[in-house]
DNA sequence: CAGTCACGCAACTTATTCAGTTACTAGAAA
DNA sequence: TTTCTAGTAACTGAATAAGTTGCGTGACTG
């Protein structure tokens, strides 16, 4: 794959169970429609699950489902699920620098990396599955 | 380095720049304060000079300068003279897929990603060099 | 004019990240 | 008991980008 595939995977795979929220899939039929692997499918999921947005179940008619309404799950919930920090870099090691100017500066820096960071999940907080996938999408025989 | 260290190092460049703006800085200097290399900085800061942020002087006294005040350059300019897609991935190869409801949520999906990218360049226009190291700046005897 | 300094650039090396893959375990249903 | 699915660990390969070296070019200096 390529860049942001994960946020990029997570978002096509949640829009596609807004579309039939009450189906179960298994992550072979999700890793087929994405053009990926089983695993990949199951790793990127998991993150969704321990944030609350997907449940999972083993076995027979085992699968993944939406854990709450489409409408409920915004993208800043997948991409704060996922860990992605594509901004600020979560503030890294940051070792102290030798020069008062450097140190302050790097500070400052970083602060401006957090609040651009966070007007990012701001406005993914904005848009939820279900405005990625309508309920009036054409493509999808509404059931 | 690390993650978005290109961004990151540009940014903290060029906000010192802001500070003694008529100061000639070399490659070395930049490079020394940045923790980095001299031809890596080069590199960052060419793409910076190819948008018309920088000036580049070559010989004795050569180096590096702002191009502009720094309250006319925003954290947009540097971001796309950097060409960083940090969420839109730059609508890739999408090759047409065989489900026609899948071909529309990719696009639909990409078409989300990319609001979500002029979101963030927008807001990154708000901020300019001069707004991360103000003229105010207590570590810098303002000359 | 010769020497030095700085950028420009190409080529190579190295480290990191992450998707992809394989192989196995655990649990649930048929 | 068989089968189907998730869960997980370990490894592989590709891609990306930083770091490094070396050399060319232009400009100032003495």
């Amino acid at each position: 794959m390529k860049r942001n595939s994960r946020l990029s995977l997570a978002l096509h795979t949640l829009s596609h169970m807004a579309g039939e929220p009450d189906r179960m899939r298994t992550s072979s039929d999700i890793a087929e429609h994405a053009r990926t692997n089983p695993v990949v499918v199951r790793r990127v999921l998991g993150k969704l699950r321990e944030a609350g947005l997907l449940t999972s179940e083993k076995g027979h008619s085992g699968g993944w489902q939406l854990a709450k309404p489409a409408s409920n799950i915004t993208l800043a919930d997948i991409y704060l699920a996922l860990d992605e920090r594509l901004v600020s870099a979560g503030n890294k090691d940051a070792e102290p620098s030798h020069c008062t100017v450097e140190s302050g500066l790097q500070t400052r820096v970083g602060e401006v990396l957090d609040e651009i960071e966070n007007s990012l999940v701001a406005r993914l907080s904005e848009t939820t599955i279900a405005d990625v996938h309508p309920a009036s999408c054409s493509y999808c025989g509404s059931k």
